[in-house]
DNA sequence: TTTATTTGTGCAATCGTTCCCGATATCGTT
DNA sequence: AACGATATCGGGAACGATTGCACAAATAAA
């Protein structure tokens, strides 16, 4: 199962040149006549000529793709994320290589070695929520290969950073469920190490200083593996109404963690009793629940524009890039009935 | 912005070798001493030595590679589908590189040839709405380029194809609605080129025969754009209801059209009037709807799963595969109060 | 001791492309 | 007529890895 293409040399034999002449007439060099550039140019494209991009890639020491790393893809955030990681690379010539961590350290440690190892050019990634060694990136990063983080950041790389503001849409989301009313306001959250958690929670916390309420350490809630596991945020849930003080409200944060909550409590007819109800999602079916589902939207398709321009401003520039910047873009608080007091 | 890694030139220069006694030495060649290969394995593995796999593509003429073009990452039918061919091309130490069409022919066109053009050793593709003209994949084909359809298949190329078994899913769907005691069935589906389509449509005819129900082609709406456009859809339904025979129920096709129709019939208060409703949907959130849908599953993670397998089993073939088989997968039909009759 | 065989290693070609040098030819200038 | 300037082109070395072949040294067989 061979596939030929014709190369260079070919059209050198055809046409009795040289290939250095081919190849610069074929980049339209000045020091080869008009003549020979159109007769190369014509066969070239007379047998459809493209050049090997593996060769160029070996020549050129680079690869004209990227890598990207997300926890998965199956999530509405990321799928939205990588569509604009996928305008603006293709728009720059560049191929993107997406893989997946399913929320595991491990895989994200192999994920990217097995990129870096297939010499692509720069790393998009987003941690996984079981990350919290990431020598694995230190040591890529310090070889010199170029990396941006977006959503789930780090700050122990020093590097270009894409995220939304967590913070404030969390205290945006929190400060309308106060205003509706509700005080016992529970937060599910996703893995203590990731940076959107410690954001999140700032914000949430902010709201209910700037409101007098009192911070209630039992209302947390953590899901270390981000949502993929139904049981964890079953547990959380009903752990929550077993407490003490029930909670009347759920703020969830991530993706899976909000569409998973809202499934369970419709199932334990947690609705039933006015629970309001607010989390960060990018779902376009947040009309479609029951209750319509207020949601809090990421930038996606941008956070993934910014990061990958901001990466190949990296992998383009002549000499080190040494200043970097963390890019924080607005969330969108939509408000449907879920979070309504009745 | 350069970034060094170690090459076989550099362990040989270290330890006085040639490089091609270090590169026997690492593939463990019988004809090299066992005191060399271990001087040669330990060197390597203290600098962390990687073969450059572009250097080994462009010799072995193969990148390890495969493309994969599907219409939009954002539809779970596809990205389920993405994990399967992912689970199983990353076991077989293949880099999965994916592109979407957004349904347009032209873009389709051009990410094959992009795609081809950087060296894949092979395609899988579910082909776009508005796809008529497969020139540019019989072109490529008749090259030997390995290619496996998948879901939205053509007949006008011999080779691979995975598909669900969308007739006997339509059948079941509509027949469930017909149990249910509907009797004018609209069914709002995709471009009519696609396969998936006319399969569908089938088993929607198949049923209403079958239950002796007149087939009228009136209740029957193409969205050639699978749902992209919405306005498209409420056309569609605008126009349904509108019409002589007014549908008492409603069978879609596509994951994008069944949820956005949901959403539209919903906004339009149609779901007061007690429409039937099921639909062709991948999604996980069914039972969080309004009403909660009843959906036609597809088996999206194997179809990923087996297009890949059977792909790589050409690829990987010594000699021209001439054998080629359509796997037919199960769908499954996951009953909600959607489709049941008040 | 001579010849044959084994064992371990290096040379060089190859994959497709670019690019630094040389080489040649054609002029124009003295 | 002789020379340099310019315009065109080809040769060949990279890029990193594999591999057939040659060859040396060491060992075994004659």
């Amino acid at each position: 199962m061979r596939f030929e293409t014709p190369t260079i040399k070919d059209i050198g034999k055809a046409l009795n040149l040289s290939t250095s002449t081919v190849s610069r007439a074929l980049r339209g060099s000045y020091e080869i006549s008009d003549e020979t550039k159109k007769l190369v140019l014509e066969y070239a494209e007379k047998i459809n000529y493209r050049p090997n991009p593996i060769a160029l890639s070996l020549k050129e020491r680079r690869s004209h793709s990227i890598g990207v790393v997300v926890s998965e893809i199956a999530n509405n955030f990321f799928s939205q994320a990588i569509n604009g990681i996928e305008s603006i690379a293709y728009n720059r010539g560049y191929h993107v290589i997406i893989t997946q961590t399913h929320e595991s350290q491990k895989r994200e440690a192999v994920n990217v070695q097995h990129l870096a190892s297939r010499s692509i050019d720069g790393l998009l990634i987003s941690l996984s929520s079981e990350t919290v060694d990431i020598s694995h990136l230190k040591e890529l990063h310090d070889k010199g290969m170029p990396i941006v983080f977006f959503d789930r950041i780090t700050d122990e790389i020093d590097t270009h950073k894409v995220i939304a503001d967590n913070k404030l849409g969390a205290l945006h989301a929190t400060e309308h469920l106060i205003f509706q009313g509700f005080t016992r306001i529970a937060h599910i959250t996703s893995s203590p190490h990731l940076s959107i958690t410690r954001e999140r929670l700032e914000g949430y916390k902010e709201a209910l200083v700037k409101h007098n309420i009192p911070f209630n350490p039992l209302l947390i809630k953590y899901c270390s593996h981000g949502g993929m596991i139904v049981d964890e945020i079953e547990e959380s849930l009903t752990s929550l109404f077993a407490g003490k003080v029930k909670p009347d409200a759920i703020f969830t944060a991530g993706d899976r963690i909000t569409t998973v909550c809202l499934s369970l409590s419709k199932k334990t007819k947690l609705s039933k009793t006015d629970i309001g109800f607010t989390g960060f999602t990018n779902t376009d079916l947040g009309d479609l629940f029951t209750p319509p589902l207020t949601a809090i939207r990421q930038p996606a398709f941008e956070i993934g524009q910014v990061a990958t321009e901001k990466l190949i401003q990296i992998i383009e520039s002549k000499r080190p890039v040494t200043e970097f910047e963390t890019r924080v873009l607005e969330t969108n608080l939509v408000i449907r009935e879920s979070s309504l007091k009745k």
